[in-house]
DNA sequence: GACGAATTGGACAAGCCTGTCTAAATTTGT
DNA sequence: ACAAATTTAGACAGGCTTGTCCAATTCGTC
């Protein structure tokens, strides 16, 4: 309607160029005030825009919200998606190559900037937004976990694992990657690259310990059937 | 200088009482509405006193909101200690005993009230004030992993467990019984009691997986000098 | 260069919130 | 029962914010 949209140039340049930036800074706001502190004229100054602009692209306040809220959760799930199709699915050496993908779904995923503001967003506003976050919820994590178990599985199948369950492996091995970064990732800060690494390489040593595959499976199927 | 305090009486019954009602109900306001959003007239109205009272009791919006943060925190912190003192050190039956302490442990100090209000306040206000939730941190998690690992150095010593690194496997511990709880705590949920128990179970079996005490350590020595 | 759309800055009303003040009512201790 | 302290309801000023309106200006396009 407003946007002619000729074949092949951008027709609305410095037009959608605003919008982005104003859900961008708005994000940023958002955060770091919260949604009852966030100021409008605070985002449109951070924005580079009037405050007449931030009206006249987004309606109100809340839509505005929305806006963030989805476009994070777009490029959250599309970085999430990008990062779990590296995961090692023929390990060279499958300990390293864990522990890289750890630190790849840290950097890309959860310690950048969409992935802070998404989680922010969510332990705040969550409860006065259940319908938008449920839809965050079930493109998000939901499918994470389930894709995320999809490779364990294929890694027990092909012998270099031995898992009960792939979903409770997959979550498993996200709380043990990140579990020396919750009291930052709590307070709203950013982990350091050795502290990514130094929690990613323990708690791979910890899951590899409890799952890696046993060098006598049948030595392990006796016992349990004594039990 | 206000309360004369008689020797053997409590000299101003209600008005503490009072104070008490105000701090929880501003607690409850804090967290639903965040600080900015969070509306005196509504934490008088939830306390059942006047707004006045607010102001006569606590001075100002932000030294209320220190007031419950100090309250929550304290609070918690007691809870936290009281309940790694029930920690299994004498186990009779390990796995069984870890459950039970890693449930309590949720029930008593994570998804109670009081633990999920200072949760939402650090995540939402931490970094407004820096120095104040810094206290916490030191206090709080600080001391917990540290009490945590001491008794997990204890069942190593005492041949129950094999770790490398009690911190470190005191935050595993942490992280792996919690690790199909953290979305329902990221929206503000209370997981049911059987969603802990199961937590719980997979968390403590996981971790006895890697950290358990062989009981054949003479054939697994073997299977590794095979490899 | 000229046209139309988008943007800007500012003024503006309406509403809400904080924090103070007051006089009346209530509670507390003696 | 009395006196002091506390609590209450309500009014109030001051400040801030949202969302609208409008005239002037800038920008992109033809």
């Amino acid at each position: 309607m407003k946007v002619g949209v000729s074949p092949d140039t951008f027709p609305p340049r410095s037009h959608e160029a605003k919008r982005i930036s104003v859900v961008d800074a708005a994000a940023s706001v958002f955060c770091r005030e919260g949604y009852a502190g966030a100021n409008i004229d605070l985002i449109a100054a951070e924005a580079g825009v009037s405050r007449q602009t931030v009206y006249n692209h987004h309606g109100d306040k809340e839509k505005l919200f929305m806006a963030v809220v989805r476009d994070l959760t777009e490029r959250c799930n599309a970085g999430i998606f990008a990062t779990i199709a590296t995961f090692p699915d023929q390990p060279a050496d499958l300990e390293a190559d864990l522990v890289a993908f750890a630190v790849r779904m840290n950097r890309n995923c959860i310690c950048n900037r969409d992935g802070r503001f998404l989680r922010k967003l969510i332990q705040a506003e969550g409860e006065r937004y259940p319908e938008l976050f449920a839809e965050w919820r079930e493109q998000g994590p939901g499918r994470t976990w389930s894709a995320l178990a999809a490779r364990f599985a294929r890694l027990a199948y092909a012998g270099h694992l031995s898992i009960g369950d792939p979903d409770v492996a997959a979550r498993q091995f996200l709380a043990l990657v990140n579990a020396e970064l919750q009291i930052t990732f709590m307070l709203g800060g950013i982990p350091t690259e050795e502290e990514v690494l130094r929690s990613a390489s323990n708690g791979v040593r910890t899951f590899l310990a409890a799952f890696g595959r046993k060098k006598a499976p049948a030595a392990r199927q006796a016992a349990l059937a004594h039990a």
